[in-house]
DNA sequence: ATCTCTTCCGAAAATACGTTTCAGACGTGA
DNA sequence: TCACGTCTGAAACGTATTTTCGGAAGAGAT
């Protein structure tokens, strides 16, 4: 073949020297097939249906193994995908290829069962990639823009700030100190309770306090939310409960979304993946609004930890 | 070729089950290129981004062609091929086939353009809720359940498990080790190299040690790792550079995805998701292999924790 | 029946494509 | 600067696809 383009020139040969039956269709192929049947010989027709009956099993074969697969020879194999339009077989195979990619992805089970103990690993994977996506998907669309907004806002101005968080919510509330930090904010977690409420109360108007609890009813974060905002501070509280206790305290309030929970789920762990999603969100609305301070903070940060990666890099 | 990594892993393993380099995935090969861009030398970078960027164009083009349009040789173009999971152009070009095919049907995952600073909150919400699905679903399709199953029988029978991790991998260190301390097995993770060391000599055969880092190069955490492996520890490395330092002293390497980077959005950030993944599904997967011993310490740690929780109850 | 014309088919030649090899180019560290 | 290792493309090589071509199989016609 002397370049493939060369067939169909779009300028109108001398002589059309075949009417171009059909342009090369992508997904439409078994009913090409159908309508095309008929006007087969009977080898084509064995590679036709063979071709429209596992697009995926032929896209793996080449001429020769299709021909032997379906008894026939490559120039049947051949004429048979230029009568189905293609200008030769490999673009037939490629057409197949795509073809099972779209049944696959369109046999898409979308799990939703709860994880069981006699699961195997590929559909423990399956389910909780499921959830999580779901999860994410979930809290970006109850997420209050409004007060998204007003929480940045706040944070952006503020002279201190602290985050609340036990148990599993104290690593969110480390991510967003730590996130924090790097571009130039005051900020710290706290996961000691009584140190927490002890620092709460150095806090001042303007400084802002971050409670992250997906209860809304743990003590050890709302006493320290409740400290902040009796001492003025803005208080903002990330919670999977709207009306849980936290909110009394809580100027903002940024609502986690959950998943469905099982035994061997329990909520904290999918409450994990809201509480990121909303923290992320904060982190990169107060890196837009101090950009002019955040980017080469961030930048600077990263330079110093280049020296703690070995050297070899490409 | 023949087989021409064989990964040294400084110590001898009992016999090589195949490497397994990787199977070839057939959408999610976005995600391959991005965790592979970084190994790879200029020009096989060229070839890989023109491929992700437009697979349905470089469908069309063979190897002739698409070295041309990158302005590289075709010896290029069939060892980026390689690199990225196929056995040839050929295959490549049969899965680009069919990611076209699935974009154009509307299961387009598409290309989601950065986060940038004067973006408004809801846009900003949108583009990190679907990188972050993106991520997940990255993640899971290239997830090595194999890996993934060895690595829980390792941690299932420990006798004691280290985990490191140092920045923002600390806190998905952390997580896990908070999660298998609670279905009863002795976990720890350490942030401080030093101890981190002195603690990973402590280790013998049949304990596990866990590295997490996603650019694989992170010393504070090889340097332990290395110094279990060097004690008969069963290693484990989570990263998203399967090709990294830290992968010589693994037993078992869990590969990460990576979404795009930005300014506002670093990789540190993107791969957090990715981690915690895959610290789940190794959860789970103790969790339902330790059934009799998981589910009653689960429960033991929620009654445990209820006092804790404002009385009020719905 | 058999002849002939037409259609269909596959073996093998011809060609395009993909893969491998190899030597030079390039960059890097000493 | 040199030596060394890595990256790269040109060209040789092997494989897959396409084309050619001769002959087999069927359908009428005589």
């Amino acid at each position: 073949m002397k370049e493939n383009f060369v067939r169909r020139t779009g300028r109108p040969r001398p002589v059309a020297v075949a009417p171009r039956p059909a342009p090369p269709e992508p997904g439409a192929l078994a009913a090409k097939v159908r309508t095309m049947a008929p006007s087969m010989t009977r080898s084509m027709q064995r590679v036709a249906e063979t071709v429209a009956g596992d697009p995926a099993g032929c896209a793996a074969l080449t001429v020769t193994g299709l021909a032997e697969r379906t008894g026939t020879s490559e120039a049947t194999v051949v004429r048979t995908a230029r009568l189905l339009g293609y200008p030769g077989y490999r673009d037939l195979r490629l057409a197949l290829a795509g073809l099972a990619a779209q049944q696959a992805s369109g046999a898409a089970p979308a799990v939703t069962a709860d994880i069981s103990v006699d699961d195997p690993m590929s559909e423990v994977v399956a389910k909780l990639t499921q959830d999580e996506r779901q999860t994410l998907a979930d809290t970006a669309g109850a997420l209050d823009l409004a007060q998204l907004e007003a929480s940045v806002g706040a944070l952006v101005s503020a002279r201190r700030i602290d985050v609340y968080g036990t148990g599993a919510s104290s690593l969110v509330a480390q991510d967003l100190a730590q996130k924090l930090l790097r571009i130039g904010l005051i900020a710290h977690a706290h996961a000691d309770p009584h140190l927490a409420v002890t620092n709460a109360v150095q806090l001042r108007t303007g400084d802002v306090a971050v409670a992250i609890t997906h209860s809304g009813r743990t003590v050890d974060v709302i006493e320290p939310l409740q400290a902040a905002f009796d001492h003025g501070a803005t208080t903002i509280a990330v919670t999977g409960r709207p009306d849980g206790e936290v909110t009394q305290y809580a100027d903002h309030v940024l609502t986690t979304s959950t998943a469905r929970e099982s035994e061997l789920r329990p909520a904290a762990m999918s409450s994990r993946t809201s509480q990121l999603l909303v923290v992320d969100c904060l982190f990169i609305g107060v890196a837009q609004r101090t950009y002019e301070r955040a980017a080469p903070a961030l930048h600077a940060s990263y330079e110093a930890l280049a020296h703690r990666h070995s050297p070899r890099e490409r």
